[in-house]
DNA sequence: TCTTTATGGTGAG
DNA sequence: TCACCCTAAAGAT
């Protein structure tokens, strides 16, 4: 399940069984692309980039397949030859002598050359990605003045604001950053913007790191060590509706902004 | 076996 | 905001 830190770890174990070798063998699940698969077969891979969710592989530098994994895509790379045990579907599979890499379930599946990726109506919307060096704190400031009257639960799941944030990230971002889903960018004072921006580098990066744990570092290796079962310490709000907030111990609420479910503490994000 | 939910996204109104 | 699409897994019956 995957948002756009989960993409960045697929694309690296992607990237190190297929990048700067041959595709010996491309394969693609739905008839419109199969005489794509024949063009793509023995080029090289040159590159496996992110766009947000989005992941693009590149076929010679010229041709790329665009992927998106939606709710259900997902990746399974392999060092040797054979198939995940696994009762999905695959639509999509390169290999190469470094072994393969599989993408199942995924229904967004296309091939690109670079007129076609700039025409990409996904791709030419999507705003900066934290993952991304240059996206500093200060690039997101400026997206928050550019979309300053949209509040913030529905501006965080925008891709066209920032990309790769999705649901998760958008309530740990926000409780990070002690701001409530309805208020908007030009209501809050600067340092709030600016704690908002760090907040937003600070948590997307970090679940890059650590695979989805957007809680601090040091208490994640302490729990860890401890044996504790991930779900005790992956999140400070999401999916913990009812529980303790982890910083003033508040009761943590479940709510509803641009149609998808959201947690906060009611103390620590005042409205 | 049916229904609901899901870390996503589109297009109509 | 809503209906809808995509697919898999969890939950309800």
């Amino acid at each position: 399940m995957p948002e756009g830190p989960e993409i960045r770890r697929a694309a690296d174990r992607v990237a190190a069984v297929l990048e700067g070798r041959v595709a010996e063998d491309v394969f693609f699940a739905f008839d419109r692309l199969a005489h794509r698969a024949d063009e793509l077969r023995g080029r090289t891979v040159t590159r496996v980039e992110t766009r947000g969710k989005a992941m693009l592989t590149w076929f010679d530098d010229d041709l790329a397949v665009y992927t998106h994994n939606q709710l259900y895509g997902r990746w399974f790379v392999r060092k040797r030859a054979g198939f995940p045990k696994t009762g999905r579907s695959l639509r999509f599979a390169v290999h190469t002598d470094a072994g393969a890499a599989l993408l199942y379930s995924a229904s967004e599946i296309e091939v690109l050359d670079r007129a076609g990726l700039r025409a990409h109506p996904f791709l030419a919307k999507l705003g900066p990605d934290p993952l991304d060096r240059a996206t500093t704190a200060r690039v997101i400031r400026v997206q928050l003045e550019r979309f300053r009257r949209r509040r913030l639960g529905a501006l965080y799941l925008d891709q066209a604001f920032l990309a790769g944030v999705g649901n998760y990230l958008r309530s740990e971002i926000l409780f990070e950053a002690g701001v409530h889903p309805d208020r908007r960018p030009m209501d809050l004072s600067p340092d709030e913007r600016a704690s908002l921006a760090r907040a937003t580098n600070l948590i997307v990066r970090r679940a890059y790191q650590t695979g989805g744990v957007t809680t601090e570092a040091a208490r994640v290796r302490d729990l860890e060590a401890a044996g504790q079962p991930r779900r005790a310490y992956r999140h400070y709000v999401f999916g913990r509706a009812g529980r303790a907030c982890r910083r003033c111990g508040e009761t943590i609420e479940k709510t509803e902004a641009a149609g998808r479910r959201l947690y906060l503490c009611p103390s620590c994000q005042a409205a």
